[in-house]
Order: C-alpha cells, then structure tokens, then sequence
DNA sequence: GTTTTTGCAAATGATTTGCATGGAT
DNA sequence: ATCCATGCAAATCATTTGCAAAAAC
C-alpha cells in the first residue's frame, strides 16, 4: 500500500513507531470516498478504541497526512486531501463535498494579521436532497 | 435602547413574549466589541441558566438578529452583524476578526447543489500575538 | 387564569485524560 | 530491556432535554 509507505516514513522520521492501529487509521482516511468522522472510522475499524482514533488522527494532522475541517454542527471531520481547496456542505444530510480552489479574492486583513490558510465554506442543500419531496 | 425596539418587535410579531431574559441577552450580543459565546453571556448575566442562554441564542438566531459563526475548534461563536462577511480567526489568542466582503468567485458547485451561504475564514495569527516574543 | 419561559439538574455527544498493560524498537 | 502506544474507563466540555415553578399575557 502506498499510503503506508508515506505514512511510515513520516513516522520514521521522527522517531515515533510504526503500528497498525495508525497504519489501518491512515488507510481508512485515504481510501474514503467521503470525508470521515471518528465516528465512521471507529465503525470500520471497532477493534481500535476512541482514544487511539482520535490520537492518530491528531498526529496524521501534524504529519500533514490528514486535515481536520471545521463543521457547522457536531463531529469534526477529516480530510484525506491537504491542498487547498474549498468545501460545500449539505444542511439536509450533512454531506461535504470537495470544490476546487478558485482564486480568492485577497480579503482586507486586520493590519498586521499574518494569514496562513483560508477556506470558503459553502452552505445549501445538494441535489439529492433537493430531489426529495419537502 | 434601540436593540430592545427591534427585538420587542419582532416578537411581538411572531406573538412571542418579550421576556428580561431575551432582553438582556440581546443586549450583550449586540453591544459586544467582539464575537461571544454562550459562556461570555453567562459571565456577563450570571442569573440566566445556560438552558435559556442558548434557547434564546436559537430563538435569536431565528429571529434573524445574530448568527453563529462555525468556529474550527470549541465552542460556538455568536455575531450581532449578520450582513454577508467574512471572518478572520486567531489561532493563539483565538480572538475572531470581522472581515468586509470581498466579490467571491463563484465555486463550480457539485451539480445540483443549491447554495444559501457561503463565508470565507481565514487562519492565522493576529498582529498582538506575532508581536509577543516567540 | 392560561400558556409560555425559566431554572435546575440530569442526560447526551464528542473528545480528552490517566493509568496499567502490551507492543515496537 | 526500554520506552512509546494502546485499551479501558472515568473525566471534561459544550449543548440539550425534562419537568415543576415563575412570569408574561
């Protein structure tokens, strides 16, 4: 597996040590089609408890595997992809979808507020859930 | 004060009762230098329990008079402008910086998907924090 | 007087923490 | 053999809920 070896060798790098527990986390991560919770990883891997998820993905976060995106409501969600890009989210579902990155116009910061990442977070209702009748 | 007018109003029309409590509320989200949270309200109207502190933050945000902000981490920040803006979050002091709307480019949606809201947040760290030795 | 709101306290959901055991180096 | 990582369970934080008492109409 590819996201092993990368996983692996950031792990190495540092001096911290191999598991399965991070191996099957960064494996879920990646592979997902979707973004994923604590939650949902916990579901496909019941062995690991909550503690070790929610370590793993702290640490995934600082390798630069995984990026944590900020929810509206409840659960934090996970990000396998670490470029910049933009999110629309479903209020009906709670569906996240991936937007590509348009040029953002560069907003007025405060003086002297030093920017290190933005995003435009998208809110509505996706077209499956349009599709049902209200 | 002006902000009771509004609220008062606006209760009176939905034939809700115009009650101290949502009153006081009101009143220091709306004159609030910054963005508060539930707790910031509790320390300035230690009488209100937390039940009626966040149902009238609910009833508020309804009513069209505050809207709450996703914040990255934490608790949830409320806002007394609720024209379309942006923010701007330290991530040290954690302090939230209202930003003036840029003319967003329009994300290519996932087909389908109707938009309602969209906000730009931008992370980093505000002019205090840089200047605070490192 | 009737109905809505409030306060209190217990319940819930997500995440964190402490500590003894197990696993990686 | 040593030290880091894990599992488990209890702790914590933000928020919600249920119900009887108090306030608005």
């Amino acid at each position: 597996m590819e996201s092993d070896q990368v996983l692996s060798d950031a792990l190495r790098a540092r001096g911290q040590r191999i598991t399965l527990p991070r191996l099957a986390v960064h494996r879920v991560v990646s592979r997902a089609p979707q973004h994923v919770t604590a939650d949902d990883i916990h579901a496909e891997l019941p062995s690991l408890s909550f503690g070790t998820i929610y370590s793993t993905l702290d640490l995934l976060e600082e390798l630069g595997l995984v990026r944590r995106v900020s929810t509206l409501e409840g659960a934090a969600v996970y990000d396998s992809r670490t470029d910049a890009h933009d999110h629309a989210t479903c209020r009906v579902c709670g569906r996240m979808f991936d937007l590509e990155r348009q040029d953002l116009p560069k907003p007025a910061l405060p003086r002297g507020f030093k920017a290190e990442r933005a995003q435009v977070e998208v809110v509505g209702v996706c077209a499956d859930c349009r599709s049902v009748a209200r």
